[in-house]
DNA sequence: CGTTATTTTGACCCATGTCAATACGGGTGG
DNA sequence: CCACCCGTATTGACATGGGTCAAAATAACG
């Protein structure tokens, strides 16, 4: 129930007009695909909105919020490189989707997408969110958490500095509104998991994983 | 975190067939669409299985359910007459259907339901599960629970012997179930709407709406 | 009319949200 | 390169919502 930080939670109420398509190259090479720079905090689309294009995400991460009357917001999920979002309209217009980090996605016609008889993503966002509803309700903050950290790991790019050690790219804020809590709850799960050495944090935007059958373990899966 | 009651979680794993069909009736008359009759508690699929056909619901309720490795549940939405249940494979698979009560429903092929390019079904299941999401982390329980009682409310039928009384079909625990809290705390909760004035429970099977607006703004919406 | 499932109510306590103070770190400008 | 600043993260203290256990009451059912 905590109120988000201003930054986040409006994210200055642009149009999410895609940026950096290069202006100097013949028409027909500029699209489809076109390949878009989205700064970080940038929204693709809103929530209501007609998305006509599929967004398959090249580099960085984007987020699906619901924002709420009160001014808090429920992440619904996380898109990564290699996602698309929104290939059908079934799941868009329910929610509004942000870049997480500076973002290269790749945008095509949705026309080219849903032309066989799977509602294709459908499934897949469904299944997602039906987990997160059951990991909701019947999990501690805790094994929420580390539920969360084995999912976000495969996805996680590695930190060129420090070896074994992947770049954690969200807040402690996009966590916590992902999981369910508090963001404190999250700080003071993660220094638990530290100091057990399930995991380590060699600083805050950093993650290393030591203990992965520990953590599954918390994770009750 | 409760442990479900045995008639209830585990409602004697028969195969989810379908009986009450009639026998002597001409063959094409028979089937599609066939009405079948379900008892109270029989599953109508498994999770995990394939359903070749679509449910409608005629009479009665049936809800969706997961299962857990604790024998926990979660019931992901209720279906009520004229609803449909599975009419895409999305979904499919991803929970058991039971009968809350004993219920009557039509089957019929699924040939004849996703011909579109439309995911039918699909975009109102994911609306449900994504509202459930964001009812289960955003609200308190008080909250949720007076949230559910306006979302079934123009499900339930009238209770012939008392007027302007409705029949509250599900249990306690189901209502437990799926608004993610316990059942005590919802049987609190109810008494507490009761002694407010918001609704009354001439018996426990029985709610009569008082105050509606009251009962709003306690859902927050 | 006994037997069993469901509901209700009470008592207790722990997990977690909230508030508040402090620390850290990355970026900017001098 | 350093100092400053602001957003983010961390840690502590505290209050409480709601889960759990237990017992009693009510309803359903054969």
């Amino acid at each position: 129930m905590r109120a988000a930080t201003l930054s986040e939670a409006i994210p200055c109420k642009v149009p999410p007009l895609l940026y950096g398509e290069p202006q100097n190259v013949p028409i027909e090479s500029r699209r489809p695909p076109t390949a878009s720079l989205i700064p970080r905090g940038r929204a693709l689309f809103w929530e209501g909105e007609e998305q006509p294009q599929k967004i398959e995400i090249v580099e960085g991460v984007v987020r699906a919020v619901r924002l709420l009357e009160n001014g808090n917001r429920q992440i619904l999920a996380f898109y990564w490189p290699g996602d698309v979002v929104m290939p059908t309209q079934s799941s868009c217009q329910q929610f509004t989707a942000e870049a997480v980090t500076n973002c290269r996605v790749r945008l095509s016609t949705v026309s080219g997408i849903c032309h066989n008889s799977e509602p294709c993503g459908a499934r897949q966002v469904l299944a997602d969110t039906l987990s997160l509803v059951i990991s909701m309700t019947q999990k501690n903050s805790i094994a929420r958490i580390a539920w969360f950290l084995l999912r976000i790991r495969k996805h996680l790019p590695e930190d060129p500095k420090r070896p074994l050690a992947l770049q954690l790219l969200l807040s402690r804020a996009d966590i916590a509104d992902h999981v369910g809590t508090s963001l404190e709850t999250v700080c003071r799960t993660l220094a638990e998991f530290k100091t057990k050495k399930l995991i380590d944090l060699p600083n805050r935007k950093t993650i290393r994983f030591i203990n992965l059958q520990g953590l599954q373990r918390i994770a009750g899966d």
